[in-house]
DNA sequence: TCGTTTGTTCGAGATGAACCGAACAAAGTG
DNA sequence: CACTTTGTTCGGTTCATCTCGAACAAACGA
């Protein structure tokens, strides 16, 4: 039976989202979700992700949330008429990965770069410690990559690709 | 006395350490070792880095070698001639953010490819199902990230700020 | 050789996250 | 107005991780 062979093949996938959810520090949960999300041919409510992924009406909830505020999934609300709220993967995976930098990445660099620039002008000018050297090295970097983001955050995949390609 | 004011910007970056390496899905003691190390002026030993964090040695111990392992400080065994092993913490953060891209991500992807042409292998060729679009896009995303990766792998912060910079 | 220092490994306690079931609120349907 | 369906919130359980102290192994010094 083919479709036994398709419905396999797609459970393999899922389960390799549910392991790299795990790597970008997201439940095995929000993983299957989304997976089950990014083949389903139409947005689907929560009761028919409870039935379709075994979890707790409360755990996809919850997931679900956390999914929409990352913006791996999109809340289609209003739809049918009906009061359901039915979710839509995002299918562009680069753009979650470029989501995810914002969001984890950009706001980590920020923090960092307000500390450091705190700490900076916390020492002493004239002493020129060791210490104010290598606050002053870290700063360096954070703000390179904090351009760096900056920089990649409007390109696609494949003109992040074509501009990488083309420095040599 | 600007010795204190040093000191406690010190103190305020290896906190902001701690908070940092938790984002990167370390333990906070994670963060304090390698901060006191990063500011360190010579290899310390484990004995010294428990005195200047506070935590057990056996913490010490298992963080160093996660640590060493991860690239973010490397050991400098038989160096004064004693057998006692000394850590430096490695300063080009640049560095340790490819390492992490190198040993987690890259392996993430590599995985993920695996599977999803696994997947595709099982599926009927016929058929041309709407499943084996979405996974034939899956794949051809992820094998531009995996480019992407081994391209950005080589170059140096500046150098790849210049790249971007360059693609406008 | 014996004691000391250093480093690793083991088991135990504490803390936090994931997940579940139940209770609850809101809105549609008879 | 009951009744059902949907979605959220709350408390509890389970499980993994962090950290500690103690026991142990290895190597150095007197």
């Amino acid at each position: 039976m083919s479709s036994e062979d398709v419905a396999q093949a797609r459970e393999r996938v899922i389960e390799s989202m549910e392991q790299s959810a795990e790597v970008y520090g997201l439940s095995r949960s929000a993983g299957r979700i989304y997976g089950v999300l990014y083949f389903a041919e139409e947005p689907l409510s929560i009761p028919t992700l409870v039935e379709a992924t075994g979890y707790a009406k409360s755990t996809v909830s919850n997931v679900t949330r956390k999914l929409s505020r990352l913006g791996l999934i999109h809340r289609r609300s209003s739809d049918g008429g009906g009061r359901r709220v039915r979710f839509e993967a995002e299918r562009e995976v680069w753009f979650i990965i470029q989501d995810v930098f914002q969001q984890y990445i950009d706001r980590e660099i920020q923090a960092s770069l307000r500390t450091l620039q705190r700490a900076e002008g916390q020492l002493p000018a004239e002493g020129r410690s060791h210490e104010a050297e290598r606050i002053q090295d870290l700063r360096d970097t954070y703000e390179d990559l904090q351009e760096i983001v900056a920089l990649t955050s409007g390109l696609s995949v494949s003109e992040l690709r074509e501009a990488l390609e083309a420095y040599e």
